[in-house]
DNA sequence: GTAGGGTTAG
């Protein structure tokens, strides 16, 4: 019977834990479970043990919120008996790859929380980290190659994603495309999406379309909507819309039954381009009728459309509200999409409004969300709103973008306040977007002044950080 | 949430 309590209250931990959406409040209840699930028992926790489901859930929430102190501290303390699985070491991983933490996804690579050997798996999170936080290819590579773990194909795709990411490579994506079939392992339809995507964005569209061709006719792997859809937007971006408009119709016949609404964003956001929107509503008929869901991009590429190309709002917002009756819930594209436009048309503070809203709406703002607010805010010259937006987008650990920054620290200098431009470069240190040029700007406006002491203390931190 | 594209920016 006592057994069956422990599962009991441990079952209904982690029924509570996935129920919170404050990943705060979960921490709380994790750390005192009985206070919450037992209301009318004693104060004193009763010594169930923690199920891994429940650390599972606890760690994913805190990574997911990027409460990292407290994720390390929970991972410290799962027993070594429970024996915590890959797939949670992966979270982890890319939980600081997303916050663009490359040496912390490292760490956690070789976490002792987590039993060895490593698997690909583990290898690969990793390294798509390590390339989402921009690492050069050579340091990708050598962190593949010393990790001792043989690569599979997911691997190479990565790498090969890594090589195009660099200025204008399409070259090394090739010679890792043929060291990967020299070591026997088979290319998958994803790495002729990568190959195409890359010849794609180097402008190199007849080389693409012989990817897509020998794809087919010597490896039989069978063109996807990835591969068309990247097709059809080099051709979009050519201004062949109509060539792109026939590509799609091929894929309709020719791809998998499963067709996404990607391609048709693609055409819908060209067509507003090139003020065509009035073909974009017969696109969304045409996907109804061939029973196409309309995806969550192409309301985007309508909001978008009206936003950048019409400069219409009211028709941007009835496209928003198609978007949840339909329903598709937005997402920070979305919200970025209208926050920029809003700023465009000079109403910075409906900008403001709506980014206030974002978290009520189960959409927090991320880092394009707040670096459009602050550059519209900037440059409509509402300098105190801009004080205000910069502190809270530096509070959640979001640089912003160099344009702002310029702007403001301007607009600082003038109105001369020395502790003012301080607290913003410190601040701006905090989030590792302290460039030399501000530095220099820094110096020379507050070398005068009493708070010079206090930079040479900063200039010391910000190198140790 | 191990990998590729399509919708925002840079």
């Amino acid at each position: 019977m006592r057994g069956a309590t422990a599962k009991f209250s441990s079952y209904h931990l982690a029924v509570a834990l996935r129920r919170e959406p404050d990943p705060a409040a979960a921490l709380r209840l994790f750390l005192s479970p009985t206070a919450a699930t037992v209301a009318s028992s004693p104060s004193s926790a009763p010594p169930f043990r923690y199920s891994l489901r429940c650390y599972d859930i606890i760690v994913c929430k805190l990574a997911a919120a990027r409460l990292f102190p407290a994720m390390e501290s929970v991972l410290a303390q799962i027993p070594a008996s429970l024996r915590p699985r890959e797939p949670l070491l992966c979270r982890v991983i890319s939980a600081y790859g997303r916050a663009r933490l490359p040496a912390a996804a490292r760490r956690a690579f070789a976490h002792p929380a987590f039993p060895a050997p490593r698997t690909a798996r583990a290898l690969n999170t990793l390294l798509h980290a390590l390339l989402a936080c921009r690492t050069p290819l050579p340091d990708i590579l050598s962190e593949c190659r010393g990790s001792g773990i043989p690569p599979d194909a997911c691997t190479y795709n990565i790498l090969m994603r890594a090589a195009v990411a660099e200025p204008g490579s399409v070259e090394n994506a090739c010679l890792l495309f043929d060291e990967m079939r020299q070591r026997g392992i088979a290319p998958t339809v994803v790495t002729f999406g990568t190959l195409v995507a890359a010849f794609c964005e180097a402008g190199r569209l007849e080389d693409a379309f012989k990817v897509k061709e020998v794809m087919s006719l010597q490896y039989n792997i069978r063109p996807n909507a990835h591969v068309y859809a990247s097709l059809m937007k080099a051709l979009c971006e050519k201004g062949k819309v109509d060539d792109a408009h026939r590509l799609k119709e091929e894929m309709v016949r020719n791809s998998e039954p499963l067709v996404d609404s990607g391609a048709y964003a693609t055409l819908a956001r060209a067509l507003f381009r090139v003020g065509r929107k009035g073909e974009v509503v017969g696109l969304l008929e045409e996907m109804k009728g061939r029973g196409i869901t309309v995806g969550r991009e192409v309301y985007n590429a309508m909001i978008a459309g009206f936003c950048e190309n019409e400069g219409d709002m009211d028709a941007a917002f009835a496209a928003l509200d198609d978007m949840q009756k339909g329903g598709c819930k937005p997402d920070a594209v979305s919200y970025n999409t209208l926050v920029g436009g809003l700023c465009k048309m000079g109403r910075w503070r409906d900008a403001s409004e709506l980014v206030e809203d974002m978290p009520r709406r189960g959409c927090p703002p991320d880092v394009v969300t707040y670096r459009r607010l602050f550059d519209g805010v900037c440059d409509a010259g509402a300098f105190d709103e801009a004080t205000k937006v910069f502190d809270e987008m530096v509070f959640q650990g979001f640089a912003p973008s160099k344009d702002g920054v310029r702007k403001f620290v301007g607009w600082i200098e003038r109105e001369g306040d020395a502790a003012l431009l301080e607290s913003m470069l410190c601040q701006l240190a905090s989030v590792n977007a302290l460039e030399a040029s501000e530095w220099e700007k820094a110096i020379s406006s507050v070398l005068h002044d009493p708070a010079e002491q206090n930079i040479v203390k900063l200039l010391d931190n910000s190198r140790l950080a």
